[in-house]
DNA sequence: CGTGAGATTGATAGCGTTCAACTGTGGTGG
DNA sequence: CCACCACAGTTGAACGCTATCAATCTCACG
């Protein structure tokens, strides 16, 4: 019954907050058995469209975004592999937001009832899949934060170092460079400016030594030095002296 | 041990949701036995601060905020009655925002612990709760969409549609006018813009018909042409319908 | 009646937009 | 193999929304 072999996604992820039981595992494997595969560029599902199912990325760089009535359109979140997607059809069972595929990726789709059972079966896991959302809100926080008191040449910055933070949590390298497979107009949805000055900014930003690009290739010259000249907060390392108190209090149910 | 009579905050913004059962309503009022109270202005916790309790509000205004380099601040999110607070407890031990109290308040403080359990014993409750973290989420999204793509007018509706918005939830009524225990600064905090631009904004929605002002009382004389004209989403509306399939694949435990 | 916080108003500057053109590059079809 | 096209990136000029700076006004309060 359950795929043993390959570690899971979510096993991955959770795996690194608290040290999951076999039957865990289990569970969380099982979750991720329908396999959809999109190319970059593709749309998962659009906004307003019918959806009562989730996803988790298991490969892959996608993007959530919103249309707006001017024909604008802002970037609101950017998704990688352990990411649970489409959270939105939880509640009201359709999708708040148009989800596109960056770069060509493969997401587990599960019904919204596998995750009540998830949550009755094992309340650990919920607690921590709570504790991930709660996480995630304010890292959207500093977003807001970011667009509503900064200026463009911070937003890029900031936007470039939440990105590399989050790659590198996935494949654990110290990235200096990583490629970027978004346009200037895909950047300047991410952080509210236009296209224009968006490229501005990058070039601004290369000619005052922070950074060198090479095609699609972003290279950090100075990432610390960046990161505390603008003041970024990596909001996605979650803390691991948060888990025993949550662990402690349930562990004793297992 | 419960203490019966009056229904509690959470009782109520749940029961709102789905039919709770006699020992999720004592849950839930368990979980609000440390009552704490502060005055308008107050400030509950500071960004960066120690902290392993969250927080519900059981009655009053408050709002969460950063403070950013250059003295700026900009305001996340204002809570209500029902709301849970300081969830960046769970998972960091310390908050990410600061907490003012906008109107004199009450707040319940409980123990993440307590939580634990509450996941632990009530799946049901777990799950409406990641639930609600979601549409939480989705709402933080759409100030984001707000901050990065529209301008100051939009901003500064789309605030007061959806305090009224929220306020309607609490109090049931239809208002059209409701008092604004903010200043024009802290308006401006919220919306990304400077006190005198939002007086502008102001004034220049009074002049054009939208509002009308008597010192702090607001009142939106047609909201829904309003909320029509900027494309307004009410997020907090959560669709009754999406409970039963979480429900009554939880139910079976009861 | 002085005091102070918040609201209001004006003048000026700037960051980012808008509009528009041009370049470079990769893909496609003849 | 090349003409052609589409799309992304780049650059320039002018405009405008919003910020900044600075008064002034209002009003509650002691």
């Amino acid at each position: 019954m359950t795929n043993d072999g390959a570690e899971g996604v979510l096993e991955t992820r959770i795996g690194r907050h608290i040290n999951l039981t076999y039957s865990e595992r289990d569970a969380l494997r099982w979750l991720e058995r329908r396999e959809r595969r999109f190319e970059a560029g593709e749309i998962v599902v659009r906004e307003g469209d019918f959806a009562d199912c989730l996803h988790i990325v298991a490969a892959g760089w996608l993007h959530g975004s919103n249309d707006l009535p001017a024909g604008a359109r802002q970037i609101l979140r950017f998704y990688f592999k352990g990411d649970i997607v489409t959270t939105s059809a939880i509640v009201w069972g359709y999708s708040s937001a148009t989800l596109t595929a960056v770069s060509a990726c493969r997401l587990y789709e599960l019904p919204r009832d596998a995750l009540a059972r998830l949550f009755r079966d094992f309340p650990r896991l919920a607690a921590v899949l709570y504790g991930i959302s709660a996480a995630e809100q304010v890292a959207m926080a500093d977003r807001v934060a970011s667009l509503g008191r900064t200026d463009g040449l911070t937003r890029v910055a900031t936007l470039l170092l939440d990105i590399r933070s989050r790659l590198r949590l996935i494949d654990g390298a110290p990235n200096t460079a990583f490629e970027l497979p978004l346009t200037q107009q895909d950047l300047g949805d991410a952080v509210g400016l236009t296209k224009t000055h968006v490229n501005r900014t990058l070039r601004q930003m290369e000619a005052d030594g922070w950074i060198e690009r090479e095609g699609r290739l972003i290279r950090l010259l100075d990432a610390d030095a960046l990161a505390q000249r603008i003041e970024f907060k990596d909001r996605h390392i979650i803390a691991i002296d948060w888990l025993p108190p949550v662990k402690m209090a349930l562990e004793n149910v297992t």
